[in-house]
Order: C-alpha cells, then structure tokens, then sequence
DNA sequence: CATGAATGAGCATTCATTCAT
DNA sequence: GATGAATGAATGCTCATTCAT
C-alpha cells in the first residue's frame, strides 16, 4: 500500500488559491510567463549560461522589456525560488493532510519533492539547488528564511519516523542525505523510461526507513 | 566492525605512481598548480563564476601565461575533470583491494567518494557534479567514458551486495540516489563539526543496504 | 545709491501678462507644470542625467504621458529655454524702463540676470547656458535667434557705459565675461548666506565700470 | 608694461619635469594618448555625450581596451581632471616665481587660467567646471581637495590685490567672479580672431581691478 | 615559457519613444 | 488626455583569447 497524494485537480486548485492569494504570479500573465521560462532555462542551461537574450527570446519578448518587469537578472532568479518554494511548501502541506502515519506522511513529502524536480511545471526546485550561489548573500538570506518552512515540514515527519523506530538515522543528516539524492534525479531521471515519479518515490522512501 | 581504508601513506604513494605513470599532473610543477587552483576556485565559485585572470591571481601567474598550458579555459576544466576521475577511480579499486564482503566493500566506496568530495585536496569529484553543463558535448563525451570505468567499479559493488540480499532496490537507481546523497555533502558538511567522515560514511551505507 | 527694480507686484503681474498673451505656459496647468519640473530637474542635474522617468515622476505623471505635450525629451528642453529667454527678455525690458542712466540701467541688467540664475523660479538662465550643446544644432539656432533680442539690451546698455566713459572695454568682450560671471555663480552662491543678490549685484557692477 | 609668462621652453620643461616626477602621465605613452583624447572628447561633448566607443575610436584602440588602463569611465574623468589641475597648479607657481608686484603676478594668474581654457593641449580645465557634476561625490572630494592647492595661490594673489589697494571687493567673491569669466570664455573665444590670449588677460585684469 | 596590452564579441542594463487600451 | 507595457538601439563594462616582445 502506498500514500495518497493531491490529485491533478487539487494540484490545480491549490495553484488558483495561490495565484488569488497573490503569493505566486498567474502563469497566464506576461510576468507569469516570464518566470516560467525562467525557471525552465535555469534548470536546463544554468542562471549564468542563460543570458537575458535567450530569456527574452523564449518569452517572445525584447531583451529590454525584462527590465519592465524585475529590475535584474538576479530579482528574476530570486522571484522563480521565492515561487518556488511557496507552491512547494503548500503543496507539501497539503499532502501532509491527505496521509497520516509517518510512513505514508514521509512518502508523501518524497513524492512531492520527487514532482517538483522532475515535474514539467517549471516550478521544479532544481534551481533553489543548482543556481543557489549566483545569488547575493543577501538574497541567499531571503530565501534561507523562506526555505526554513519548507524544511520544518521534512524535520517534522522525519523525527516523527525516527520516534516510531522507522530509521536510525539522526533526522538532520537523514533529510541532507535525501535532499542530494533526490535533486540529482534532475540529471538521470527521464520521463517515460521503465520507472514511474510514484515508484522512486516508493524506491526513495526505502532508503530513508527499514 | 567497519571496512578497511588507505592510509595517509598509502595515499601518498597512489599519488606518487600515477604521477610516475603520467595519468596525473605533479602538483609540484606550474601545470599541476594550476590544476590544483582550479579545481579549487570552480568547486567553491563555478566555473563560470570563475575568470581566467582569478584563476591566474591565484596560481601566481599572468592571464595570457594559463594559455602557454591549455589552449581554453573548458581544456582546465577539462583536465581538472579527468585526472580526478582518474585519481578516484585508482584510489577506490585500491580500497577494494583492501576490503571484502559486498558490506565492506561498498562502504569502502561510499568513504572514497565522500574524502574525494569531502576532502581538502582539489581533487574532489564535486565539479563533476556541478559542472558538467560547462561541457560542451563532444568533451562531455570524454568524460562519460571515462567515468564509465568509475561507475563499473560501483555497479559491482552494488549487485553483489543484491545478490547477496543486503539491498533490493535496483542497482542502477541506488547508485544514482547514492551519488546524489553524497554529492550534495559539499553543501551542508562541515569539517570540524560532530561529524566525521568516517561516521558519515557509515550512515550513508544504512541508506543503501538493510 | 542704486537702481530701481521690478517689485514682487510687477514681476507677477508681467507673469500673468505673458500667459495671457501666449508667451509663456501658464504654469498652473499641466504642461505649465512640466517645463517648471524640467528647467528645475534639468538645472541640478543635467539635462543628460535626468531621464524622462525622474521628469514624470516629479509632474506626477506616467513617463509615456509626456509625449502628450511634447514630441520629444528634447523639445521640452528647448520649450523651457524658448520661455525663459522670453520671460527675461521681458523682464530685463521692464527693469530698463525703470532706470535711466547707464550706470543704474546696467546694474539693473545685472541684477536681472542675477535673479534669473539664482532665484527658485525654475526659470532660471542657467539651463541656457550648461545645457547648450544638448540640443541638435537646427534647435540651437532657434535659441540664438531669441537669444539675439536679449543680448541687444546687453549690447546697447554696455556700449552706453562705454560712450559714457564708465568703461574702456570693448562692449562685445564685456558682456562676454560679464555672461560668465553671472553664470557661475549657479556654483557657488548660497542664498542665505552673508551676501544679498543686490549687494551681488553691486560687486558685480564694479567689474564692468570704473 | 604687462607681466612675464612662461616661454614655450618653460612651459615644455614643465611637461617634461611633471613627466619624470610621475605626476603627469607621459601624453606619448598609450594611457596618455587616452587621458588626452579623452579630455578633449569631454571637453567638446561633454562627459555624458562621449561614449566609451567614441573615445576608443578617438584613441584608435577597441572600446574593451579602455578598461585595461582604467576600470571605469568615470575613473578616466578624474585622472584627466586630476592632471589637469595638478599641471596648472605647477604652471601657476612657476608663472608666479616670474612675476613680482600684485598687479603682475594676477596677470600671471589670469594668463594662466586663459591659456588652460583656451589653449589646445588638452590640459584645459574646462572639464573642470562642466563635468563636475558626472562624478560621484566620492571622487569630487578627491578633485576638491587637489583644488584647494590651485584656489590657495589665488586667493593669496587677490588678498594682496587688495591690501594694495587694487581692488575693492572681497577676494572670495572676486575669484568666484574671474572663475566664470575666465572658464566661460571657451564658449565663445575665437583663436583666431581679432583678439590675442595676451590681450584678453589683459581685459580681464581691468575688470578685477581698477 | 612568461608577459601584459590589446582584442572584439558578448553581457546586463538603460532609456527615449511608441501605442493599444 | 492618460496609462504602462513593450520596444530596440545604445551604453558601460567583462572576459576568454591572442600575440608581439
């Protein structure tokens, strides 16, 4: 037996309440697009190989009109992680309430984590890990704030699996050890080969618990 | 009881004879320094974040000299990439040779990738990890050969120890999980903190085998 | 004894004489309110540093909005340019009306002057003078040409002294370094400081005459 | 009877003894011929109308090759304005040491400032005055400081001017009078034309005393 | 081998101007 | 009239690479 997890209309939803809350941008919108490309060509080309032309190009619009909408390059990088890690986290707590048990809890987060780095949304997380020092350190510091909500999430289920027996592991370590394992599947995971996001996810949570 | 790992000494004299046999660059000479610089400077900053002219700064040497050694910046990058996988790929068939038993054996493994990530020496597999994208193909391609001798030595060490019913997950995922796991270390490991690496190796081994 | 010149009275009553006769914009109204923004923004910080953004912003108004009242950037600096030669042509007129003698009518140019460049009207000369090479010649011709009627006071007062023996230079190199002092002193007079226009106005009169 | 000036000999000494000293850049050498060009560039279009393209192209090298020799634009403005004030500061002193009696050595003075506005070495302190404001309030504090040297040997000479009885009006404001009328006559004085640099120091000497 | 001045293509960013709403 | 998103040419600057010395 294996976890519930959001279904594509929940999934759906929980994005228009974000949008309507104003805490992601509309996708539809002309800034919406624009970090979305955003997100897709930092994750495929890397934040310093993808130079404003080449966004700018993909959204269809002029190089200067970027500057329309962020004042830099890095308020764009910053703007997609912020996104980011607002939908993820919200997501996650979603699934978090869908499941109980720390098993099917802790799976569900995999999954989750799982999605939003091998998902085709553009709001992969692969960026916060990849691009993160072509941010200032005060930046850095702007999103470490928000990513301390996301983590909470994670050190939760996991010190509630390590209470129940489900692992041995100091949580801390155990979370940095799946933190890696999970955002390198970026570099190897391909869509339709013989392994499904739901079977790794199976796949990753044996790694965590015994 | 824990595996078998190469002395300081052992170590040393690895060093020595592949220097000896040409694969590696003596650190003693200009074009070993400048291995050695760079592939500090691309592990902490990026490649891309990184100049010829920092580069340079830090060997001790004019811009315009580094080009007398390599003909680009990608060829330092380049060679800084090989001679590690080569350096690796000696030092972990050194350590199975220490060791036997699928356990043992694979924790040899996981210790040599975590002091090559881990460790002080330059050598450390972490820009093989980060940055690969600064390739262009056809040197991405060199690389991936080489690696694939790397790789063989760990998809051994991982069917045996499924044969030998330590893990059941497929050796192919575990050991992209594992690489993920231990590549990212770079991130949050702190040398002087509670944890050595020794410890840490032996934990990252509880994730793979039951 | 010193000359006699405008009151606060006639000076605003040659202000509403111009609007209503279609000299000058009448600064309540909106375009009125951009040339005033302009020739002040334009005199601390340059017509090249100060963007039609900073300008909009000043009025009130969105950048784009600009281009309702005029075509260009740099038909707004030569609106504010045509307009101030205008009003202090007039003024200058007024202030000869008011004196006789060569000594006080040349002091009441000076003072005139002097109030141009240093009063907080925004209608200060001073643009005239540091924003010149901004404009594309056809434009600066335009100025000339208005400048030509203003300079003629000059030239008749000057050489008026000089028939008068009040001065042995030559009119045409008198006024020319009598332009510059008055100019600068945009850079260096402080209005609350030990000394009055008038009494700057005086030390400057002993320059031109015996 | 009218005050000794520098021979071209002199002058030419000056240049080379400033040279040797390294307080001047030699105008020979590539960083010379840049701050030259430069000078005259800013001074013609003034600093925000001269693009790094349009002074590379003036020097004849490629706009990237400017910032080999200076990191920034702004950096070549305070050079040139650097140089410029402290080779008119030694131009003054040696002009003064050929010239006694208050009357004499302001004619020096003035004669001095004149050919620094007029001549063609590109020395001229014109970029002096109108530039002034293109540079941060860091780097006006370097020129200001340099200045005090140049308006020390100034003062000193308007101050026994007037214990002498030559002039009337307080120093401070008299210097600031002669300023604008010395740095504004390269707005309209024709080298050519009827009137020598000689001649037009001499005139302006009668405005500064009687 | 090493230097360092020079190159020149490329970069992020600016900004006057346009125009559909 | 006013808006404000979009334009696109131009700007100051960067940087890997070249090459005469």
């Amino acid at each position: 037996m294996t976890a519930t997890y959001l279904t594509a209309e929940q999934n759906q939803q929980l994005v228009t309440d974000l949008i309507e809350r104003g805490e992601i941008t509309d996708p539809a919108s002309a800034k919406g697009r624009l970090l979305h490309c955003a997100a897709i060509l930092f994750r495929q080309e890397g934040y310093e190989r993808t130079t404003v032309r080449d966004l700018a190009k993909k959204v269809g619009i002029q190089s200067g009109s970027l500057f329309h909408h962020y004042p830099s390059k890095e308020q764009i990088l910053l703007a997609a992680m912020k996104e980011t890690i607002c939908f993820n986290t919200e997501r996650m707590k979603k699934a978090l309430e869908l499941n109980s048990g720390a098993k099917d809890r802790l799976q569900a987060l995999i999954r989750c984590e799982l999605e939003s780095i091998l998902g085709d949304t553009g709001t992969g997380m692969t960026i916060l890990v990849y691009e993160w020092r072509s941010l200032k350190p005060e930046n850095q510091q702007v999103i470490l704030e928000l990513r301390d909500q996301y983590e909470k999430l994670w050190m939760t289920a996991l010190e509630e699996a390590k209470s129940e027996g489900l692992s041995v592991i100091d949580p801390f370590i155990l979370r940095r050890l799946l933190t890696g394992a999970i955002s390198w599947t970026v570099n190897w995971y391909k869509e339709n080969g013989s392994v499904s996001i739901e079977e790794l996810s199976e796949m990753t949570l044996t790694l965590a618990i015994k």
